[in-house]
DNA sequence: CGACACATGTAACACGTTACATGATTTG
DNA sequence: CAAATCATGTAACGTGTTACATGTGTCG
């Protein structure tokens, strides 16, 4: 859906082609995310299947730049208005595995916590070093986001670490379940 | 990724067929994240055809269990073993709509910041009532994980707000970007 | 019996990535 | 000229979702 919407929003600045779409998208998130040619070539096709979005004629230069239609306007205003919902982000892979470390047999959950730790704090200190060089509003905050999740990340591994001292602790202190052994 | 190295890790604990395994991986995130039970079948068959799970001969009841392969455990260890890198996550797209937002003609970015804010509120709310229902570890720190990141998704939303209001203050205080008004 | 849960699958589609094919234009 | 960049596409594949088809077993 990102890609989608941001072609859209893009087009609604006036025209564009296929790799002034891209190069534009990357620019605005300072390169952080690269789009694929294929994607936006792909995703433009849906568009104009959906009457989203319509091809204008070929440019002298071989060009095909498109234009937002009336929809595409309509549906870029509803992304704008409406929260992007929790409910749909893909799943959070470092939550599930931990969860599964913790119940399959055989695993060192402290030292799975540790390594992500380690990997955490190494991307925030590459974030932390290209904010330096971040010059325009919008990458800067995309950036300033990727940071904060960072924190968030290394401060829940954290969380986890002590979760797991204590339920280590010689002293169980409160409940356990039961491990199905299926069969 | 997430899936097919979940089922992998619960086929760890010894073989199960694919009603179990979608009901084991459910209950490992307490329910937060629902698993659609033709994606177990279409996994299964990607992870059998990559010599990662061997079909055990059908149940008397007509049930098909799986058994992981030593390939598999591999992979599992391989798995465990290696952060989940930033890198390769799925592109925000809350930060991508806000970086978008603020070079869309037309878009009234702090009402979008609000709406993203007003919501996320809410959810944090909303696992913050669940938490008091979780009773295993596993369950509770992926609650925890989905708390610290609603948390940080507020502190960022309102870092924008204050960066949105220095960048539209009367006398801009220092870097200011040019705004490309497109026409 | 009829409804419901269990259980296994298939088909179609959306989104994303990688790789390849094919030309035009620019530049060393 | 040769290589690089610009530009447009297509094909194949991985992952995930929704919906449908089909059968069994259980329980009111």
């Amino acid at each position: 859906m990102s890609v989608k919407h941001g072609l859209l929003a893009l087009l609604e600045r006036g025209p564009m082609y296929g790799y002034q779409l891209r190069a534009a998208f990357e620019a605005s998130t300072g390169g952080t995310w690269p789009l694929n040619i294929g994607q936006v070539y792909t995703t433009l096709s849906r568009l104009e299947r959906d009457d989203l979005v319509r091809p204008l004629p070929e440019n002298d230069t071989g060009q095909r730049p498109y234009e937002i239609t009336e929809q595409g306007h309509a549906e870029l205003a509803k992304w704008f208005s409406s929260p992007v919902s929790r409910a749909d982000r893909p799943r959070d892979e470092l939550a599930i595995k931990l969860a599964l470390a913790m119940t399959t047999p055989g695993v060192d959950v402290r030292a799975v916590v540790q390594t992500q730790r380690t990997a955490a704090v190494r991307t925030l200190q590459e974030y932390t070093r290209l904010k330096t060089k971040a010059d325009d509003l919008p990458w800067l905050l995309v950036l300033d986001n990727m940071i904060f999740q960072a924190e968030a990340e290394v401060r829940w591994l954290d969380h986890c670490e002590a979760s797991l001292a204590r339920y280590e602790a010689p002293e169980p202190v409160v409940t356990d379940t039961e491990i199905e052994v299926p069969r």
